[in-house]
DNA sequence: CGTATGACGAGCC
DNA sequence: AGGCTCGCCATAC
């Protein structure tokens, strides 16, 4: 039993590999929740700067940074995932076919969402 | 406990 | 094809 959804949330964009990005409704599918979208969202607002989630992995089904143009947020998002490799075409979108992450395992998302005490 | 909000998503006009 | 509205889930006030 976990405290929060969050905290389920969190637990599966921290596996999100480097170079990959998720989508909000993908990973709120993972955690239980197909129709939780926004919540994930709500979950990657909450995060702390400094925490180990890598937030910046997960954008919106369209392949594109959900936040707002010319706010800062973008551009960090924008520059940590091409830091990572993945490349923006000219409208700004990510080829979600090529750097889509392709989730988790039945067994390795049963085993995530298990585990009460993850560091 | 009820209302409002939000880094979304899919449908409709 | 592009833009707008409604729906969903959880948190905040």
């Amino acid at each position: 039993m976990t405290d929060s959804r969050f905290e389920q949330i969190y637990r599966v964009v921290r596996c999100v590999p480097p170079g990959k990005v998720a989508t909000y409704g993908q990973i709120a599918q993972l955690v239980g929740m197909a129709r939780g979208a926004r919540t994930v969202g709500w979950a990657m607002r909450a995060i702390p700067e400094g925490s180990d989630v890598p937030w910046q992995r997960v954008i919106n089904s369209r392949g594109t940074i959900s936040f707002q143009p010319g706010s800062p947020g973008e551009a960090v998002q924008r520059a940590l995932l091409e830091a990572e490799g993945v490349v923006f075409d000219e409208q700004g979108r990510v080829d979600l076919k090529v750097y889509g992450w392709a989730g988790l395992d039945p067994v390795e998302l049963n085993e995530l969402l298990n585990s009460t005490s993850s560091s």
